[in-house]
RNA sequence: GGAGAGGUAGCGAAGUGGUUAAACGCACCUGACUGUAAAUCAGGUCUCUUUUGAGUUCGGUGGUUCGAAUCCACCCCUCUCCA
């Protein structure tokens, strides 16, 4: 394809990319690039944020470009602070080692096995020598260290900063000097991080790769980084009705910022979108109904999806139950004459943390059985048959004696 | 190595001997209203206890005291300045 009509697709949706005309000159080569992407296996499932970086990714595998995803199973060791304004705990060799192999299950779902090389960076860097880490090392300066924001924000408000924290950019450098990446993409927390790598290669010798950045998905709460640690996230692993459920609880605004990163529609398509909105042509609702379809569609299928946004709308607009509810079995032991406390029965099948929870949930009205709203703590359930619990507007669970 | 500051519940932050299970804000949960939106209102947020009550919390360990997050000792951790 065209380099200019290349750019213009590469660079839709994106924050940064320095800089453009080099970029041009790369894809004027006419041969496939090699565009890098590092994952740290610290988390280790996908979620939503995730993928707006791998659909760009995806994007460079349909223009025809190699991606070389590079799980950071060495650099997790050290744990990554951007974008936490402290230091990570460093993560086991096993640990690393499952999560990774998660990763590149779940990455599947939106690349292009084809066109993509997984390597694990511990490959070379497991053997590197202290030397050699002295002279990575001695190619940066702590003031150009500190350039970098989370570095600097901690710097000034006093919070520690480890020396093997350093490492992690001069590393995830190197990386970039090892598989000769032409581009780097990455959130724009890893903007700093990049520049290294394209630096690096510079000192190396090599030609320097061009950076993009893409942007930061914001989580449920829509405020801070979408991230399975503050639990705001939607997993792409996640059961359909739950993603569904998810998009629809967010708010309008967070909403149209998902349309923009994550819908994969075209920006006259999206602006067309809003000005519906806007203009009351279409209700909001539709609107998260329909983004919540196309979620649903990417990760399962057409059919899963209106499934999912037709027995949403029989739960929460008819308020049915959904068709598949867990069924937990209560040991008879927990049983008196074929009954227990139901504080006690929500503790065993999930809907509390502690029957001090449940007390209090019951207490506010949150709780139905067999869709009879109790609002006595004291109430002993009868589990002898399948019993339906119902705690807040998501828990169900059905429940009977084993 | 020297001098100083600090470590309180998910986070931020009060509290400097007793009515403090610990103010306040954020976050979160439940209910009302709705579109499972926002805004708003009401209630809640250590654990156990089927009402009464109990137990464990304020970096750690000991101590003083009728009584400690608050006082003392030692230890651990963080930051700043000096070397």
């Amino acid at each position: 394809m065209d380099p200019r009509k290349q750019l213009t697709i590469i660079k839709a949706g994106c924050v940064e990319l320095i800089p453009e005309d080099e970029l041009l000159k790369k894809l004027s080569k006419g041969k496939p690039l090699k565009i890098k992407f590092g994952a740290d296996p610290s988390a280790p499932d996908l979620h939503l944020g995730h993928t707006v970086i791998l659909q760009k990714l995806r994007t460079f595998q349909e223009l025809g470009h190699e991606v070389i995803f590079i799980i950071g199973d060495f650099t997790a060791m050290i744990g990554d602070p951007s974008g936490k304004s402290e230091t990570r705990p460093q993560l086991s060799e096993k640990e690393v080692k499952q999560n990774a192999e998660t990763y590149k299950k779940q990455v599947f779902k939106i690349l292009n096995p084809k066109k993509t090389k997984i390597v694990y960076n511990s490959k070379w860097l497991k053997d590197i020598k202290l030397a050699d880490i002295i002279h990575l090392a001695s190619q940066y300066t702590v003031a150009r260290m500190l350039e970098r924001d989370d570095f600097m924000n901690r710097y000034e408000k006093e919070r520690p900063i480890s020396i093997h924290e350093f490492l992690y950019p001069l590393i995830q450098g190197y990386d970039s000097v090892v598989v000769k990446s032409d581009i780097e993409i990455g959130g724009t927390d890893q903007k700093f991080n990049l520049l290294v790598g394209r630096e690096l290669q510079r000192q190396y010798k090599e030609e320097p790769q061009v950076i993009l950045t893409m942007p930061i998905l914001e989580g449920l709460d829509g405020q801070k980084k979408m991230s399975k640690s503050l639990n705001n996230y939607i997993g792409i692993t996640e059961p359909s009705l739950e993603i569904f459920g998810k998009i629809m609880s967010i708010s309008d605004e967070l909403m149209l910022r998902y349309y923009d990163l994550v819908s994969g529609l075209t920006p006259q398509r999206i602006k067309e979108i809003k000005e519906l909105i806007r203009s009351e042509k279409l209700h909001p609702k539709k609107a998260k109904s329909e983004l919540a379809q196309i979620l649903v569609e990417r990760f399962y299928s057409a059919k899963e999806a209106r499934v999912a946004a037709a027995e949403f709308e029989s739960i929460f607009k008819e308020g049915n139950v959904p068709q598949d509810i867990e069924l937990v079995k209560i040991p008879k032991h927990e049983l008196k004459h074929n009954k227990i406390w139901l504080p006690k029965l929500m503790l065993l099948c999930g809907l509390s943390d502690s029957t001090s929870n449940a007390r209090r949930v019951i207490k506010q009205g949150g709780v139905k059985v067999n869709n009879n709203k109790i609002t006595e703590e004291k109430a002993e359930i009868d589990v002898s048959s399948e019993t339906l619990i119902q705690a807040g507007k998501r828990g169900f669970k059905k429940v009977i004696c084993a």
